[in-house]
Parts: structure tokens; C-alpha cells; sequence
DNA sequence: CAGCCAAGAGAGAACGGTCTTTCTACCTCC
DNA sequence: GGAGGTAGAAAGACCGTTCTCTCTTGGCTG
């Protein structure tokens, strides 16, 4: 096997934590499906905790490389903003879809010292700071109709709106509904 | 104790259940808060499941208490669909608010099969049924910029991301966010 | 009205299972 | 030889659930 016990380790618990839930997901099941072994576990993961933090740490990687992205390719920040809407669509147009990564935990870890509480916290914090940004560089060239924070403030309710619902209201609907509501964000600030 | 046993159980499993989560709550921590033993449990509820259900109905009927007489109290179905907003900035600002009750048990059970998640679907059907048929009469009588189903899909949108981003960006900011939002739906059909 | 009995409630032991975590022992490959 | 991996036992706590036993209470019947 070309990859590590580490990666097949956390790559498995992620699956499984995104798919089922994480207190839901005991470190057997893990074991059984990586595969490996409790003491290859407990090396890497000194405690269940660790591997929870790392399998969010991953999704906040992957979100904050998807959304630099979209910023570095488009022309305008009103493409930026698009195009970071557009990969929220994407996500929930996925088969595997099955909610916010963040916001799941969220629900199961509702201690705010909690470790896992700090980290969401603090990738919402970074997530909705670039997105503010964004709005006050369109804010910038146009006639303001508000603050740059409630723009970002609204893009980010509709996204927790849509990411939350459209795994119990349809993935279609949910993400159309998000798309008219985008556009019309949009449109409102010009 | 002028409560019933059963009554006890419930009111107590339904406040840890919405402050700590369903499945980081035992029966043991049940029985010790309530007080009751484990027979007298067991006969009223004869599994966790069915106790999560009462929970989860609770909640139902009294969402549906308040939506109905918000409707029964308006003179209008512009004036209903603000009061049912109402409602919703209403539970965000309560200081044991940790979001809506049924969107953090839909990320506890992810299996579309389980009885919790069909019961989650049911209550958001009525929700969304009862939104579409008063942006039916919205529309009824002025020009229509869209459909109701579309005008209601954007509402729940709002309305779950507030209840899911309130307990983690704070209340009275996203309070402010979905006000502003749901305004400017109503505005918009007029 | 007296008596009784079924039902509800309290108390606690105990089941099997699963949880996270720790341990020892052996292998293998740089 | 040491670090990382495999294998498996086992700890100790907690999970949902079932059981037996006792006490109270309310309501029905004779």
C-alpha cells in the first residue's frame, strides 16, 4: 500500500465522520475500515479528540484552497463572490453530500471551550472575514446600499441555510433557492 | 410532586437532549436529573428512541402553536409571514438558544430510514406548506415576481441559517441579518 | 363503607455490548 | 537497533435494557 497508516487512518475517519456523524462513529469501526490497529491508531491519534480535530482541520484546508481559488481566477469580486457561491452549489449537488462538515459538528459539540468548538469558530471567523472583504471591494466601486458585514453576514446565512437543508429538502431546490438568492444579492448592491 | 413521572421525564430528557445533543445524553443522566428510576422509564419509554420521538413531537406541536396563532392573530398573510419571522428572531435571542431543535437532531441521525429523520421531514413539510400557502395570498392579490414555493424556499433558507449560524456568530447579529432578509423578501413581491 | 387488587412509581442489581484507552508481544524495514 | 506497523488481549467506564422486589395509591366491588 503506497499510503501511509496516518492518512488511510484519517481519510477513513472523515468518510465516516462526515457520513455518519462523529460520536456516532466508535474507533473499531475505523480500525476495521482503514485498516490498522489500535496501537498504530493511539501513535498517531493520541486521543479520539486529535483525529476529530484533524479530520476538520482537513475540511478547512480543502475549503480554504477551493475559495482561494475562486478569488485568484476571477476578474471582479462580484465573480469572486459567484464563484464561491457556485462551489457551494457544487457541494451540495454532490450524491455524498450530507451537510456542512463544520456545522454537523457543530450540533454534537455544543461546549464552547470545547477544542472542536474553537476550531469551527474559527474557520466561520475566516470564512465570513474573506467574504467581507470581498463585498467591501464591491462596496468600493459603487454606490453603497449597506456594509460590506451585513452582505457577508447575509451570503453566510443563506449558505448555512442551504448547506443545512438541502440534505432533507432536496439538493435542486435547496441550491436553486440559493442561486436566486445570491443573484439577488448581488444585483441589490449595483 | 404534582407532576407525573412520565411528564418529568420528558420536560428533563427534552432540556439536556436540546443543550447537549441526543446521543452525548444517557439514560443515567436522565433518571438522576428527573428523578426517576429505570422501571418507571422503561414503562413509559419503552426504548430511547421513543423518548426522542416524545421530544421532537413536543417541539412540533408547540412550533405549530405559535405558527398558528401568528397566523389566526395577523390581518394579513404579510403581517402572519413577519410574525412567524418574529417568532424565529425570537427564539435566537432567548440566552438558551442552541439552535433549531430538529436541524441539530437531522445531523445526529443521517439515516433517511430512522424514524427521528422522517419525523424531522414531516414537521419541515407542514413548515414549508404553511409558508407557500401565505405567499400563495401575498401573491393573490399583486403582481407576482416569482412562485410561492420559490418565496418560501428562500424563507426556510434564511430561517435555517439563522437557527444553525445564531448559537456560532452570535444572535443579535444574525437576528438582524434574517430581519433584514425576510424584509426585503416582502418587499420584493410588492 | 370496607376491603382489595391492579397499576404506577421507587430502588437497585445486573445483563451484554460498545466506548476510549492502555498494554504486551512480534514483525519488518530503513 | 530503533521507529513504525501488525496483532490481540484487556482494562474501566458507560451505553441501553431487563429484571426482581417493595411501596404507595386510587378505584372498583362486595
Amino acid at each position: 500500500m503506497t499510503t501511509t497508516a496516518r492518512e488511510r487512518l484519517l481519510t477513513t475517519a472523515s468518510a465516516l465522520f462526515y457520513r455518519e456523524g462523529i460520536r456516532a462513529v466508535g474507533v473499531e469501526r475505523i480500525l476495521g475500515e482503514a485498516p490498522s490497529t489500535r496501537a498504530t491508531f493511539y501513535r498517531h491519534f493520541p486521543s479520539k479528540e486529535d483525529l476529530v480535530l484533524a479530520y476538520l482541520h482537513g475540511v478547512d484546508d480543502r475549503t480554504r484552497a477551493v475559495v482561494q481559488a475562486a478569488v485568484e481566477t476571477s476578474p471582479s469580486p462580484d465573480d469572486a463572490l459567484r464563484a464561491i457561491g457556485a462551489a457551494v452549489t457544487d457541494d451540495l449537488a454532490d450524491p455524498a453530500f450530507r451537510g456542512c462538515a463544520f456545522l454537523n459538528a457543530a450540533a454534537e459539540y455544543p461546549d464552547p471551550a470545547d477544542p472542536v468548538r474553537r476550531l469551527i469558530l474559527e474557520h466561520r471567523a475566516w470564512y465570513v472575514g474573506t467574504l467581507t472583504e470581498l463585498f467591501g471591494e464591491v462596496f468600493g466601486d459603487s454606490p453603497r446600499r449597506g456594509r460590506p458585514e451585513d452582505a457577508a453576514a447575509h451570503f453566510v446565512m443563506m449558505r448555512d441555510g442551504a448547506m443545512t437543508g438541502a440534505g432533507l429538502d432536496g439538493a435542486e431546490a435547496v441550491g436553486a433557492a440559493f442561486r436566486r438568492g445570491l443573484e439577488g444579492l448581488l444585483t441589490l448592491l449595483h
